[in-house]
Parts: C-alpha cells; structure tokens; sequence
RNA sequence: GCUGGCGUAGCUCAGCUGGUAGAGCAUCUGAUUUGUAAUCAGAGGGUCACAGGUUCAAGUCCUGUCGCCAGCUCCA
C-alpha cells in the first residue's frame, strides 16, 4: 500500500501505519502506557542520514523510519523537558510581564535557564509569582505545538514587537526563503528549533532557583539581560532529593568547612582574594609542599626562589607590561626605577637561565618554585581559595632541545597523575588546547614549533594512557597546552594542572644554547604547575575529603582524651611516643567529659581519637576510636604508633 | 567590572508596620573527676559593615562606599 509507511522498533519488529501517523500513534498501538510514558521519539529516516535525531511525538512520519520511543528511562529526554520546562517559565513570564522580551532557553546540566530583557528587575517575590503561574500553566496540561511560519513575516512581527532578540536568532538560524520552526503553548509562542514533550501538565516537579544576570550573547558591552535558572524533574520526589543533595554539598563547600575546622580566612581589613592561613591550614600547606618539593628533587628539578618584585624593564621584555598589565598590581617607585609585583614566576626563572651559556649538555634545565604570584582580578569573580589575587603557584619551567621534548612532557605528565593518585582523585578531565586554525595569525610560533609541540603533547597522553578532550582554539595564543580540571562540591569545573608551552618568551628573552653543532640555538620552554595554585588546590581538597584529611595530612592526626585527671600521666607518656615518631598529637588534659571531649575531636575531624582510663593505664593500652569507624579497638601503645605510622608513610588516603 | 540578593556578639541566627539590641554555641571564672558525640552555675562580650541623609527618634527608611553570596564576563 503506497500510503503507509514501515516502522522499524529497536527490536527489529516493524510496524505498518498510514502515512502520517506520529510516534506517539505508534507508542499507542504497541501499549497505552508507553503512550503515557512516551516524552520524544528519535528517528532515522531511510531516505537519508544514518544518525537518529530528536524529534516531537505529534510529528508525522513521513516515509519508513527507524522509531525509538523515549521515556523518563532515557537520559536524553531530562533535556528535552527540561528545555519544555523553560518555555513554561516563559510562557509564565509573559502571562505576569508582557512587555519583557524572550532572548534563549536551553537545558542545563542540573536544570534549565531563560534570558529575559525587561526594564525592571525581577525580585524575589516576582519569581514567587512566575513559579505560582508555571504551576496554573503545568495544570492546564497544555500541548506543546509545532508551527512552521514564514521566516519574513516573523521577522517582521518580531521587529514590530521589539523583539530584537528573536530577531537576531531567527536571522542567524534561519535561511531566507526557509520556513522558521515556533511552538505555541497555549497564548505563548517562541522561536524554537524543538522538540518539546507533548504537554505541560508533565511537568510535575520543578522550582525556580536562582536570578541573575547574564550579557547579550555573552559579550559584557552589550545589554545585561536577566537570567531565571530553574530546575526540573519527573517527580516530587527527584526535585527534593536533588535539592537535598544541593543542601549536603553546600556543606563540604570549602569556604564552610575552613571556618569550622580554622583553616584559613580572608579578612576584610586586609583585602579580597588575599588568604590568611591559620595554624592548621599551614599545617596541611606544610605537608603539601614538602611532598612537592621531595617529588621536585626526585625528578630532575632544580628548586629556585626569584623575587616578588622586578623592575618594569623585565615586564617589558616579557610582554607582561603590554598585554597583561591590567591584570597587575600598579607600578611602585624606588631610586628613580619602577618595581612591579610579579603576576608570574617565568621572566625570574628565565633570567637565572640567562645568567649564563648553556651548552646542549645542560640541557634540559627544569626550574621549580613554589612562587608567589598577585593578580589583579574582577572584583566579582572571587570565590573562597579558589579565585584570588595572592596564590602560590608550584611552577617549573623547563628549557630543552627538541629532541628532549616528547620525553620532558610524558615526565611531566607522569608527575601530575601522581599528584592526583596522591590525594586520591578518581574524577577529573583532561584538556588538550590547539590554536584556531581559522585565526593562526594571531598565534606566536612557527609552524613547525606548533606541530611539534601539539604532538609531543598528545604523544604524552597516549603514552600516559590518560582519555582527553581536544579542543580547537583554546589554547593560548603563545602556545598549546594540557590542562587537568577537577570538580567542586557543587559540580563546577577548576583549572588545577597545567602544562603549556611559551614559543614567545625564549624569542623575547632572546634565550639560546650552544648545540653540538657548535651554533646557537633557541632552547623550548614549557612551563607547567601541578597543583596550579596551593590555595586552590587545597580549597579543592577540602571539598574532596569534606574536611576529613586523611592522616598524612591532618593538622591533628591523634586527640589523646584522659579519663580522669589521674590518667593524664600515661597520657602524657603515650603523647611522647606519638611525638618521638613525628605524629603531631594533642593531650586534652581540660577539666571536661570525655564525651564532651569526644564530640569536640570528632567535630573537628581528628582521624584517632585516644580514650586513656584505668583499664589502659594498667595493661599499656590504648583505645582506638577511629574516625568515621563505629566500633573503638583496644590495642597496644607500641601497635597504635605502628598502625599510624604506616598510614602516615604511604599517605593513605583511608584509615 | 555588570545584574540581583545580603552585611546584627568570635560563630549560627532572631529583632513585626522606625521608639537607641536578644538567643544558642564559643570565651572567661568557679564548681565537678567523669568509660565513647554536649556537666552545672555565674560573668564578660555589639560605634547593628562604614560614611552621610530623612526624622522628635534609625538595626529598621534613603544615598554613597566597602565587603560577602549567586550568576554573567574575564581568566596570559
């Protein structure tokens, strides 16, 4: 019959329908309550193309087509009414604000979001209100409908309503001549390439989060447009669980934990984004570099200290004083000369390069500090220790042949997987950053510099084992890089490692080595920080453990806590003994209840926990309370240092 | 830097429509000598971020500054 079609199901049955029908008719006939279930369909039509795409259960199939159903099972359909959930919000807007105008709405990874362009502001009681309306609209269960229009005549009804945004997108994704796809839920109609669920009255679960802003095609000279983020789920119960996990992570946030455990500050007399490092924070920050610093010597690097201030001259060579000025702390005068702060470790490090010839022979040379650095950054963008305008980095540069650099790049890459093994991160993503091959002239470097460099890097990562993202155009202009990010409590992504190449600074500094040919040659540079920043890594970390240190790092590894005042003197022995081995240990010998004591030691994290009464004092023992561990252990003294000390050598990253 | 929100004791927070501040925890002092997550009693502690303004009267209303939070932008 040439008026139906065949429709093939992922079980390789095929179904026979009129031309016409809708995935939703053919959910339909295999159960009603697929048809129920049913959010959007996927289809591969014969005629052309061999990949699925998205489309609405109410579009009719057209010729025979590969059909998958989608339900709330298939993670591609979150997007998809998640991107319905957001035209419910601005259908909401609009029914409360007719006069805003709609600029996009797209899911996200937790939610959904949709910019808006209106003169007043929304509040708080306005998103109250929205959120009210989205619920009137969700129970209406109103279709989702798909409308092709005439690109010209809605442009022209978009330019007559002001409507520049709808304007733009529909000029940019619509070719003149070619129909624009609408859907209209109810009175509210938007621009949208789909799909969407079938109705609103699906939309069971959902809360406006946040409102903030957001620029005009994400530049910062155009208009500021406000920005609804919202989330939304297929039941009550997802929203709430998701909202409960929201709750628990704000509870690892670093900035949280640090005040509650004392790590560190940031004090307002003395400035933003400058850090204060308390006893025990310094304590963890000790530990850090001096893991760091054994890891720098084992492997090959020399540690060097340059100063925090050079005269501006430096900065000009380097570039530094043209291009990255504005990022740093104003000029300070002395003697008739101009300092500035350094923003960067690498002209300090290239002038010890340059402070003699080198042969081939030196080379490679690999220069690490644990340097200061100050930037001047937006005074918007601060967060915790994760954004700052004072950090140390653990920066090394390393100045090699080309022959030496495939080899160079595999070690460094050797080194920052085992920092990250170190502190036992599972999760985190690697990024391989190319130049713009539509933008080369405004990279540094030869061709060839490039090609090397590029596949030195992605030799390393093979050679590594390690899966990375390549990502075109990221990288920065003097030269690629590898970039290794990690996640926050609250699931955005930090810049930890990084490992880049400078094809600009050797050529500024006019570096050389005298190579076995006796000519002078440019050496390669490449810099690279493991833990990025000490502040941010660490701020990271807090996250990572929930505060919870594992024991090589505690400021407290042992809480001794004396029964009565009669047992602080074995006490006080077994605090000798964890003190001869360079445990650090703290006797609380206060006029308290050990439970009272307990609790205090427990709060803030302490990984043992020594409960010291006549019973130990008598047999030589102690007993054992293990952190996150509900059973205690009785055992010897002599055994507990043993057992500690081990779990302090290998850093153990569990009890 | 931009948009919105916020800023009360060391910490977490209460303080209705303006009538010159309160709780819990922490701290200090005393008592208590305790077996696995809070012993009891008493005391001290605030120019309500800062600077102006309106008012008979401002923590509360207005303006500016600083800082914090979320997002945007930036991130050589």
């Amino acid at each position: 019959m040439a008026d139906n079609i065949k429709v093939k199901l992922p079980d390789g049955s095929i179904k026979e329908l009129p031309k016409g029908s809708t995935a939703l008719d053919v959910a339909n006939s295999i159960s009603p309550r697929l048809g129920q279930a049913a959010l959007v369909a996927k289809i591969k039509p014969s005629s052309n193309g061999n990949e699925f795409r998205l489309v609405d259960l109410t579009a009719p199939l057209a010729e025979d087509v590969e059909l998958r159903i989608l339900t709330e099972k298939d993670p591609e359909s979150l997007e998809v009414f998640r991107h319905s959930s957001a035209h419910l919000l601005a259908a909401a807007v609009l029914e409360l604000f007719p006069e805003t105008k709609l600029g996009h709405g797209p899911p996200t990874d937790s939610g959904f979001f949709y910019d808006f362009y209106r003169e007043q502001p929304f509040t708080p009681d306005d998103l109250a209100a929205i959120e009210k309306k989205m619920a009137e609209l969700a129970q209406q269960d109103i279709p989702y409908r798909r409308e092709m229009l005439s690109r010209d005549q809605t442009l022209a009804d978009a330019q007559q309503h002001g409507d520049f945004m709808k304007c733009h997108f529909i000029e940019q994704f619509v070719q003149p001549g070619e129909q624009a796809s609408f859907y209209k839920t109810g009175k509210f109609v938007d621009f949208c390439r789909g799909p969407h669920i079938p109705s609103t009255g699906r939309i069971k679960a959902f809360k406006l989060l946040t409102l903030a802003g957001a620029y005009w095609l994400g530049d910062a000279k155009n208009k500021q447009l406000q920005r609804i983020y919202g989330t939304s789920f297929y039941s009550k119960k997802e929203l709430d669980a998701y909202l409960h996990q929201m709750e628990e992570a704000k509870k690892r946030d670093h900035r949280v934990i640090g005040k509650q455990l004392d790590l560190f500050s940031i004090q307002e007399l003395a400035g933003p984004g400058l850090i204060f490092w308390h006893p025990k924070g310094g304590t963890i920050r000790k530990l850090m570099e001096d893991w760091m610093r054994e890891e720098y010597i084992r492997r090959g690097y020399s540690l060097v200290y340059t100063p925090h201030i050079l005269r501006v001259e430096t900065w000009k060579t380097s570039g530094h004083e043209g291009y990255y000025a504005k990022n740093m702390y104003p000029p300070m005068e002395m003697d008739d000369a101009f300092y500035r702060v350094k923003p960067m470790n690498c002209p300090g490090h290239i002038l010890i390069y340059k402070s003699d010839l080198r042969s081939y022979r030196d080379l490679p040379q690999r220069y690490g500090e644990l340097g200061t650095v100050y930037r001047y950054e937006l005074s918007g963008v601060m967060h915790g220790l994760l954004r700052v305008r004072g950090f140390t980095q653990d920066d090394a540069h390393i100045f090699c042949t080309p022959q030496q650099i495939e080899d160079e790049i595999v070690g460094c890459m050797d080194f920052a997987l085992a920092v990250l093994k170190t502190y036992g991160f599972d999760q985190f993503q690697v990024e391989l950053s190319n130049w713009d091959p539509k933008d080369r002239a405004n990279y540094a470097g030869t061709d060839e510099q490039w090609d090397l460099a590029m596949r030195s890097l992605e030799s390393a990562l093979k050679r590594s084992n390690i899966e990375y993202k390549l990502i075109p155009g990221e990288a920065a202009f003097y030269g690629p890089k590898i970039d290794v990010k990690l996640v926050d409590a609250i699931g955005r992504l930090w810049q930890l490692s990084t490992i880049q190449f400078d094809f600009t600074l050797p050529q500024r500094f006019e570096l050389e080595y005298v190579g076995e040919d006796g000519a002078r040659h440019q050496p390669l540079m490449v810099h690279r920080a493991l833990y990025g920043s000490i502040e941010r890594f660490f701020g990271v970390l807090i996250e990572h453990y929930a505060g919870a240190f594992p024991a090589w790092l505690s400021p407290t590894q042992v809480a001794i806590v004396p029964i009565t005042d009669r047992h602080v003197g074995y006490a006080a022995s077994v605090e000798s003994m964890l003190k001869d081995v360079g445990i650090r240990s703290h006797l609380d010998a206060r006029s308290e209840k050990m439970n009272a004591k307990i609790r205090e030691h427990a709060m803030q994290k302490v990984p043992f926990i020594l409960v010291i009464g006549d019973k130990e004092a008598e047999t030589g023992k102690v007993n054992v309370r293990t952190r996150g561990k509900e059973k205690t252990e009785d055992m010897s003294a002599q055994d507990f240092v043993a057992h500690l000390k081990h779990l302090v050598d290998t850093k153990a990253t569990s009890l």
